[in-house]
RNA sequence: GCGCCCGUAGCUCAGCUGGAUAGAGCAACGGCCUUCUAAGCCGUGGGCCAGAGGUUCGAAUCCUCUCGGGCGCGCCA
């Protein structure tokens, strides 16, 4: 409820008439201090030059005089921190408007008209999707929901990179397999797909076509679309099992066939930001904060992948329209950030519309060592058997519940042993307790003002106040893209719920404060669900 | 060599627009089920916040350097 505080510091500081001062409200360290905390006075004091103390007190009785007076308490302590203290009354009568708005509690009063692209996996279909895949599918898709719940207009895309070089290859090894499979001597190059996937299409290729393949010219052609369709129907599999969903499948070929390359190229030469040099075509990224300028055609006459990125980006802001693009990337495309918001402001796009969360690698523990993931040295664990081994709920926790710049690692041995200690059943068994309450219950009555002034015993008002901060929660969480404060509110909403199971009854001898805990444990068990749908977790009615 | 991310408890991670004795989960140890789910609750131990300087009333947080790890630095995608 940092919006019941901030309203009377910039009424303070108006008042004083002092511009702007770069304060923050906080949760204090511990409960001793307060709801909340400002180091306001802090910050003014090295501002005017005054004692910290002084500017506290005169704030504190600035308060005190005016009409935020009865909906907190002050303290000052040491170094100048002001300190807040929300009054039980306060307390409850917001949750009586939580209780009764439901969702739109949480959600933004007017809601943004904002239309956000997210596009993210986008894995090249060229091989199963891994644990490192699995990350940024669970994180986009959190960050889909969360904005899409705040009211955004979200639209989910996947890239296909199906053109170019990487496609011959795919191609290329499954047509090798086909003819190693029919007993031909082959020689597998280093840089094609060795995994035993290949071989499973070039079988299912042999079914079809028998042995005719080996005398159509066309055939690289053929067993490149059979094993493309494959595999993008096996990572289409493992999304729909991992609750990951897709609004728009974007081709990167399509954007050759319509020239909408060819077309962006053209547009950049006539804004005369294009040169040529040793025979290939330069763009001049180096105006727009790049190292370097950048290849669009390449001297054998062949588009860069930078070209056809550049193309679909201008796609997504001026043929479509998104108001903001958020791409999700592993962090070892993050030189490419550069070049690629130089070309849209080349193009006239306000490159600060595009925003690319890098991931970092998710790195394997295997006896003690780390191995970082990839698909060449096949040092990778495919998302389906971590899917298998553990679930999606735990998988899709372990991916949201660290920040997307933190270096995950995982030890999958461990995770197999210990995967009931995952944090999300901690979440889900509080959701499941209160649903068996709820079944022997017999009370049904609407709570009110009167029935929450019941619930006053420190347990009660706690479980209130984290259900309460789950709405500061999860507007950070949108604000910073960090889908991870979602499952930090949520764990500390089920520990409050625990402690007050442990002490106090809901169903008891005294019918009204039974009702009214049926009616805080109801809500408690609505905010859980509804913060676990926003991170794509089932909310459990048993355990 | 240059750039990005990181180094916090035995393990996995928060805290990093500078603030109050550095947090959580797991692991370890000790308690709590004749009463709504013990996948829970209560308590104890555990840290030169990689290291060294600097700025500041105040640094895990900002600056510089060093060490260690991951990833980039293609007319690959």
């Amino acid at each position: 409820m940092k919006f019941l505080i901030k309203p009377i510091i910039d009424k303070y500081l108006e008042n004083k008439s002092y511009e702007y001062v770069n304060y923050s409200i906080d949760y204090p360290p511990e409960a001793v201090f307060g709801d909340y905390s400002t180091n306001l006075a802090m910050v003014l004091a090295k501002k005017i030059k005054q004692n910290p103390i002084n500017i506290a007190q005169d704030f504190k009785a600035f308060c005190e005089n005016s009409e935020f007076s009865n909906k907190f308490k002050i303290k000052i302590e040491k170094p100048g921190f002001i300190n807040f203290f929300l009054t039980n009354e306060t307390i409850s009568k917001e949750f009586l408007t939580l209780y009764q708005k439901k969702e739109t509690y949480f959600q933004f009063e007017n809601m943004p008209k904002k239309k956000i692209q997210i596009e993210f996996v986008s894995a090249n279909p060229t091989g199963p999707l891994h644990i490192g895949h699995g990350r940024g599918a669970a994180i986009g898709d959190s960050l889909a929901r969360i904005l899409n719940f705040l009211g955004y207009n979200v639209v989910r895309e996947y890239y296909i990179n199906d053109a170019g070089y990487q496609m011959y290859i795919l191609g290329l090894s499954t047509f090798l397999r086909y003819k190693e499979l029919l007993g031909q001597k082959i020689e597998f190059p280093q840089d094609a797909y060795q995994g035993e996937y290949i071989k499973d299409i070039a079988r299912d290729l042999i079914k079809t076509y028998q042995d005719n393949l080996l005398s159509m010219d066309n055939a690289i052609d053929i067993c490149l679309d059979k094993a493309k369709n494959t595999i993008m129907n096996d990572i289409l599999h493992d999304m729909e099992n991992f609750k990951v969903t897709f609004d728009v499948f974007f081709s990167e070929s399509s954007l050759f066939q319509n020239n909408e390359v060819e077309h962006t190229i053209e547009l950049l030469k006539s804004k005369g930001f294009t040169y040529e040099k040793d025979g290939a075509l330069w763009l001049k990224t180096t105006q727009f904060n790049d190292d370097k300028d950048r290849v669009l055609i390449k001297q054998d006459g062949k588009y860069t992948y930078l070209s056809s990125d550049i193309a679909y980006h201008k796609n997504k802001f001026l043929k479509r329209g998104f108001d903001m693009v958020i791409d999700i990337w592993g962090s070892d495309h993050h030189g490419y950030v550069a070049r690629l918001k130089a070309a849209l402001e080349a193009l006239g796009i306000d490159s600060q519309k595009l925003i690319v969360l890098l991931v970092q690698f998710v790195n394997l523990i295997q006896e003690n060592n780390k191995i970082s993931m990839s698909t060449r040295k096949a040092t990778y664990i495919e998302l389906k058997e971590l899917i298998k081994e553990i679930g999606t709920d735990a998988a899709r926790f372990i991916f949201v519940s660290k920040s997307i710049n933190s270096h995950l690692d995982i030890d999958i041995s461990l995770l197999k042993k210990k995967s009931m200690d995952n944090p999300v059943y901690y979440i889900q068994y509080a959701h499941a307790r209160i649903m068996s309450i709820l079944e022997k219950s017999n009370c049904n009555n609407e709570l009110d003002e009167s029935m929450i002034k019941l619930l006053q015993e420190t347990e009660e008002i706690n479980l209130i106040k984290s259900l309460l901060q789950f709405k500061e929660y999860l507007h950070d969480s949108a604000k910073t893209l960090e889908p991870y404060l979602i499952t930090k509110s949520l764990l500390m909403i089920s520990e409050k719920l625990h402690q007050f199971y442990n002490k106090h009854k809901v169903i008891g001898e005294n019918k009204d404060l039974s009702c009214a805990r049926v009616g805080l444990i109801k809500t408690v068990a609505f905010v859980l669900a509804l913060g676990l749908s926003l991170i794509g977790i089932q909310a459990k009615n048993k355990m």
